[in-house]
DNA sequence: TTCCGCGGTGTAACCGATTACATTGTGCGG
DNA sequence: CCGCACAATGTAATCGGTTACACCGCGGAA
């Protein structure tokens, strides 16, 4: 078995009937030569009008249209990327992809979806893609920790997009450290003393660059960090839900307000809060961090961290192309740090005096 | 200026240094013939294992990858499909669209995302990358009215998702008129005899067939249908929003139940309620349609209708790789309908009596 | 021994475009 | 009127694979 295996062709396409028609054809029809039908379509200033005309009318009477693979595979560029994330179904995720398809597009690059799932084996595949040359480049979603795959082979246009400080590589992403100490400060500034903190899973790079935020603001405001009113998730809705109730059941003194390391647990909490009767923002206020389109929409709408997501994933896509285009003027190893936004909405309050569990 | 136009091949692409080995330069190292090379990995059972040996080492040593793009592009296949969704970032398609890209992959098939925000520019733009075997097929998400631009070409493999009863061609969804009755019915049964709707866009086929259900389930429980607690919305959470505000204000007398075409319109329309202090459901019961993932999450969490994503995400698949793959068998207009879901949760309670504005 | 079949391999045509280079024609300056 | 520059077009090589077909050598059957 060779380590680089693929399917077998399985059948030649069957034929689509007439519509096969190749530049060749068109030629003979306008009864010209192939290079001047081709020179009509990618170069028509080279190409007198009335030839045009002719290479026009023999196109729409044989109801031509070129063969992109045999272009794209003449020209070695595949004109497609693939943007790597690690669940298309995360409303964050889906959102950012949504800002890089548009920018793609103008550009006139197609996005080759890679759902990972977490999966490196499904991950390694969709970097042989841009091996094997069905794809320029790609742009990674992932906050890769220890291993990453696309590190070994580093002269493929790569970027990685909303990645931390630890990032290998390219990297466009905001100070996560400085966004969730900025939302500890103003939990601070509205008097709490009690801050507790919804994290990721432990390994993962957001979850450290995030807790180290969190750590700073409680330190600079003078609070003790109390393992007992940290609860960890895994940015998930679900994960914000159990997260929360473990913290309520096992906190030496209930916190009056949490820190969470995404929306989707944020939202998660305060369901979870609700379902024990205490309130959002009277009792616990709740901040959360990505500013996902519900944040605005839940009861209460939820004070969270913005990150430029069309921003970023316009320069991720420029910078990404300029590497395909083999213009590496810019380190490969630079980190665009873009500015987040704090948004105030209504999960907040001031704290209570002595809240007692 | 020709009608088929697309940007010019801009540079050569820009060698990437000595990793640019070919199957020749494999062939050479191996001291074999460049069909060997080929049939080592596409065909290794024709093979000796003496010389695959062989093959595999100089494939090691100058660190080849077959270039997919001269492959596909002799054997005709692009082993891709496009995905067109009308937005991406709305979590029902993205929910759906990672299903799809599941079962593609699982069968050596990318994923091509095509979100045509709506644009029939766009569309047109993806629909030609098919012709000009970019791709192989189309999974089309919108529910396409009047215009459809597949339509045109009714040879190329193509299928609509989550569609509605006028649509054209190959569809796979559910019975949405019968899915609404189904809500009317379970309202009714709660004894709400005043029963609101929040609908989407006047044009919609979905607006249109969900529409139809619910008078359906009107008339067989006697009841009338009142425009004034009618509201139109645009699928979206904060039309939602509008249209909930909008019916409050202008309704004759306030209904006991809202119907709502989507999940995002119902969470709009509880979060309005919510605002007036409208209690859900003990004031107003709420149903939604489509089960998104934060239906199970609102508050309280949303009664609807689940359509089987997952297994029409497959069946779209199945069909369509069988249509690229020549397969006529089944008739090319169609309609898979699958069976949907009744969702219980909270948002619904029995109707009190002699509610007034 | 002869011949056939078959496994393993090589040679070269082929897919459909692009484009370097050759060729032809045309207008204009000297 | 000659020659040159340049515009328009054609010829054919080329991209990197796949595969039809040819070929060789060997073992077994006749």
């Amino acid at each position: 078995m060779l380590h680089i295996a693929f399917a077998p062709i399985v059948a030649p396409r069957p034929k689509g009937e007439e519509n096969m028609s190749n530049i060749r054809e068109v030629a003979r029809r306008a009864g010209v030569s192939v290079a001047t039908v081709s020179r009509s379509l990618s170069h028509p200033e080279k190409v007198s009008p009335a030839t045009i005309e002719k290479v026009k009318k023999a196109i729409d009477e044989v109801n031509y249209r070129p063969n992109m693979l045999a272009r794209n595979f003449r020209s070695a560029r595949s004109y497609s990327i693939v943007v790597l994330v690690p669940d298309i179904s995360n409303p964050f995720f889906s959102e950012v992809i949504s800002s890089i398809e548009m920018h793609a597009h103008k550009r006139g690059y197609a996005v080759l979806l890679g759902d990972t799932q977490d999966d490196e084996e499904r991950e390694k595949r969709y970097i042989r893609m841009v091996e094997t040359r069905l794809a320029d480049g790609i742009i990674q979603m992932r906050p890769h920790s220890v291993h990453n795959p696309v590190e070994s082979n580093n002269d493929l246009p790569y970027i990685n997009l909303c990645g931390t400080e630890g990032t290998l590589g390219c990297c466009i992403r905001v100070d996560n450290a400085a966004a969730t100490k900025h939302m500890v400060d103003y939990l601070v500034s509205l008097n709490h003393r009690r801050i507790g903190l919804i994290a990721g899973l432990r390994g993962n790079p957001h979850t450290i660059d995030r807790l180290k935020g969190y750590k700073q603001g409680l330190e600079e405001a003078g609070l003790e960090f109390d393992k007992s009113i940290v609860a960890e998730g895994e940015y998930t809705i679900w994960s914000g839900v159990n997260a929360a109730n473990h913290m309520m059941d096992t906190a030496a003194e209930l916190p009056t307000a949490i820190v969470c390391m995404n929306d989707q647990m944020a939202i998660g909490a305060m369901q979870a809060l609700r379902s024990r009767n205490i309130k959002v923002p009277e009792d616990i206020s709740i901040v959360g961090f990505d500013d996902i389109d519900y944040a605005r929409y839940c009861d209460p709408p939820l004070t969270t961290i913005a990150q430029p997501r069309d921003d970023m994933a316009q320069v991720a896509v420029e910078y990404l192309l300029r590497r395909i285009d083999g213009d590496n003027s810019v380190p490969i190893d630079t980190h665009f740090v873009r500015p987040y936004d704090f948004v105030l909405r209504k999960s907040c309050a001031p704290a209570k005096k002595h809240q007692v569990k």
